[in-house]
DNA sequence: TCAATATTTCAAATATTCATGAAATATGGA
DNA sequence: TCCATATTTCATGAATATTTGAAATATTGA
């Protein structure tokens, strides 16, 4: 995928800064190929389907996540190509000479999956 | 480094996503265990120092940056711990049961590096 | 102690974001 | 075609964030 530009990244940035936004978006993280129906997104995070349709257009404006219809349904999935964009433009030159302080951090990262 | 709640991770978001602070946020990654001064920190992004403070104060409350007196200056340090917590809360059972998605993706933030 | 430097804090005006109720759109089945 | 289901879009008011000028704080050196 492209590299992020700065817009891009405060606007994905701020998509997550939102707490049902950040819960949705991890739900979708945990849930994988298999994605998760609108409703099902409300209904588990206890909220109006147009509160959540809402923010999950902010999620989708920041391409953190994608849609697809089925049938009556609208299902919603991470996607993890942006938020490895995300990552890669947060982390860019952190280890400007110092890969010593890097490689832990990868290292907690890998581990958090 | 402890686990960061929802609202600890939906604050450091919120830091991040203002194009202001996402530059000086980067700038500090950057520039590592150096830091840079409070006054160098407005100068390069060329906005007024009041500005900057009130920005810098947002990063600090999010714990994503520390701070240290020398002389006249404040010197200004990335807070790689609080990094490594966020982005292990954005992943956290990204692979529940498809380590074959996740494995990549920790592959290019290495590289990112 | 006095003045200069480096930075923060405060209060105010402006701009942005958020949840809501009501209306609109799209799909599937009788 | 008609109705129910699933979801989005729109307009509005309330809450929150942002920048700014002015004033306050802390440090250094003469």
């Amino acid at each position: 995928m492209d590299a992020l530009t700065a817009s891009d990244a405060t606007d994905a940035f701020a998509a997550l800064s939102q707490p049902l936004r950040l819960q949705a978006y991890r739900l979708l993280v945990q849930a994988g190929a298999e994605g998760v129906a609108a409703g099902a997104i409300a209904a588990r995070l206890d909220v109006r389907q147009n509160t959540m349709s809402a923010n999950m257009a902010v999620l989708l404006h920041a391409k953190l996540v994608r849609r697809e219809r089925r049938g009556r349904s609208i299902v919603y999935f991470a996607d993890f190509a942006t938020m490895q964009s995300l990552l890669g433009f947060m982390l860019e030159d952190c280890c400007g000479g110092r890969p010593d302080l890097c490689q832990p951090l990868i290292q907690e990262i890998a581990c958090a999956c």
